[in-house]
DNA sequence: TATATGGGTGAAAACGATTGCATTATTTGC
DNA sequence: GCAAATAATGCAATCGTTTTCACCCATATA
């Protein structure tokens, strides 16, 4: 590999020159600076990181985090924006492994060890005491879906997304409405509480068998306690599902106990994965805009990053959308 | 951060002791080297992975390389793969960009500036030069799904696959075969001679009509090409499609115009998605083992950075399994 | 007791870049 | 055209680690 040592003989500079002229440190005096680079180029040269890293502190590699296996669509779109957004800071993208081979290394030190410069929580235990370390740092970290104190993070709306699925229900008639939600955390704390605030604007009452515990990602067992809510003396008309997943798993067991969805009962999804599309009928669900979480997040990791001073942490929310669908039905009236 | 001196300070021994006992070089003399172990760690030392790579010239970071966007579930689920397995190698993984922020930098280069130990090729434009001189560089690197010279790749069955596909059709029935493939590309062709192969030897005629243009990933495409088959004078009693989302909208269509899956007509998708076994009908598809592809290539990769020497570049198939849902139906005699 | 043996040790030189400081070359102002 | 100001340059130190080499000390062997 070109060392800046070759370039600096090839051109009978000193070293220190050859770096100046490159990192656009000096005034191209005499077209010098531009010999020199273009020798660079003509020799093939660039920079080894390492050595750079090494030097200055600054790694240009960010670390992304997440604990799940990375098989939601939401999660990979996620991770495609924040690759494409640090690429055009000029930054690279590194996992943050939970198992780091052999060491028994956490998060921070995982960071650390790899020079990088910050570091996205895109879904982890947020309690861990390995999170907790990590989100207050001195680190620059933007968490997704999760307030820390002193820690920047960007919000997708979960509450005001429930509000808005449970107005957009009330609006097609609806009166008994259920919500499956996930496991516990802060997101399903989160949209627990627009749920209930959706309702209580709209003095809906909310029967407490209505709100129900189902897994995320899990057809069947969103199919299962959709059962469940059948049976009850008075049943819901519009259920609310923890996922685009778990609400095909609904649809799928309603279908097949030969009601009509959503004539006999409706059922609303949440992320707009695209295969919602493609069923019949489309989902009725809420779509989390995950270009913007990746642009917002990778804002607030450069300005951390580049700006350490005058960094104020900032949570940021970011607002998705309904997508209409076909599985919300009106009441008959 | 601790560095070597801290600790050779704190235990009054040189660096180089300090250096050699963490490493384990040395036997562990009277203790010593245990003890320095152990001051290291009180100390909260980890190493500085930039010095590191800069001295020995090896990063254990690999690189992934795919130039789509990450939405389909096969290509996250192959690299949730691959992270465990480099992970469980020591290995961290960096992402390639395809566009590396201000720099015009190509992958070789990319590769070369992070010090990355070797790249795994996911998904690319395998005729592009600069795929193509990764692939024939001197840097290790595992392509999957396409064969290049001396390089390493790992081969999902496409061709064996469409094989197993045609004759499971044949099995129930049909004689009738369409095959609507994805753009062109080694994938493709492999596959549709796969397919070619099945009919010949099971003695099937293939229309030319029968053999179909659409898109990877594109329900509307497809759905567009299955119209056309229908209206063929002797339309196919079984469709074959590139991938599931595809098969879907095909599905779609067929539903939307009264047709009955799989009584009036037989799909047969590809991937194998989670989602296909949520639909009515479930699914017949074909799902690739990424897991497996996902080991398989770290394994190569691991064998070319720690024995450049011996290496031998490799070709390795790997195989999936039909999932038998319910789009495929017997024909009636 | 003296001599080989052998591994543990420390000093110091790398790896390739950036950067403070002193110096030299160039430009500017008069 | 000369002094002062300014810009560009080179030297050398430095980042944290690994590793060569010579050295030393302990143990084993004669």
């Amino acid at each position: 590999m070109i060392r800046l040592k070759d370039i600096a003989e090839a051109c009978g500079v000193s070293i220190a020159t050859v770096s100046r002229a490159l990192n656009g440190i000096t005034d191209d005096n005499r077209g010098r600076s531009e010999r020199i680079r273009q020798v660079a180029t003509e020799m093939g040269y660039f920079p080894n990181s390492a050595a750079r890293t090494l030097k200055t502190n600054r790694s240009n590699n960010i670390g992304i985090l997440y604990e799940d296996r990375m098989n939601h669509e939401y999660f990979s779109t996620l991770i495609d924006a924040l690759r494409d957004e640090a690429a055009r800071n000029g930054f690279d993208v590194t996992f943050i492994n939970p198992k780091a081979g052999n060491d028994t290394g956490n998060y921070y030190e995982h960071a650390r060890r790899r020079n990088l410069d910050g570091v996205v929580v895109i879904q982890a235990d947020f309690n861990s005491a390995e999170v907790i370390r990590l989100a207050t740092s001195s680190l620059p970290t933007v968490v997704i879906d999760h307030e820390y104190e002193g820690c920047d993070c960007v919000l997708s709306d979960n509450h005001r997304s429930m509000e808005q699925i449970v107005e957009a229900a009330y609006h097609m008639g609806h009166r008994r409405i259920a919500y499956i939600h996930g496991e516990d955390g802060t997101v399903t704390r989160s949209r627990e509480a627009g749920f209930y605030k959706g309702c209580a604007e709209l003095g809906l009452r909310v029967p407490s068998t209505y709100m129900q515990s189902a897994k995320f990602h899990d057809p069947a067992a969103c199919a299962q306690t959709v059962m469940k809510l059948l049976d009850e003396p008075e049943p819901p008309t519009c259920i609310l599902c923890p996922d685009d997943y778990s609400c095909l798993g609904a649809l799928s067991l309603l279908e097949a106990k030969g009601l009509k969805v959503p004539d006999d009962i409706s059922l609303i999804g949440y992320d707009g994965i695209r295969l919602a599309q493609m069923t019949h009928p489309h989902l009725t669900t809420y779509c989390q805009d995950a270009d913007a979480i990746g642009r917002e997040v990778i804002n607030l990791l450069m300005d951390a990053i580049t700006n350490p001073e005058d960094h104020v942490t900032r949570h940021i929310p970011v607002s998705g959308h309904l997508i209409p669908g076909e599985t919300l039905g009106r009441i008959k009236a």
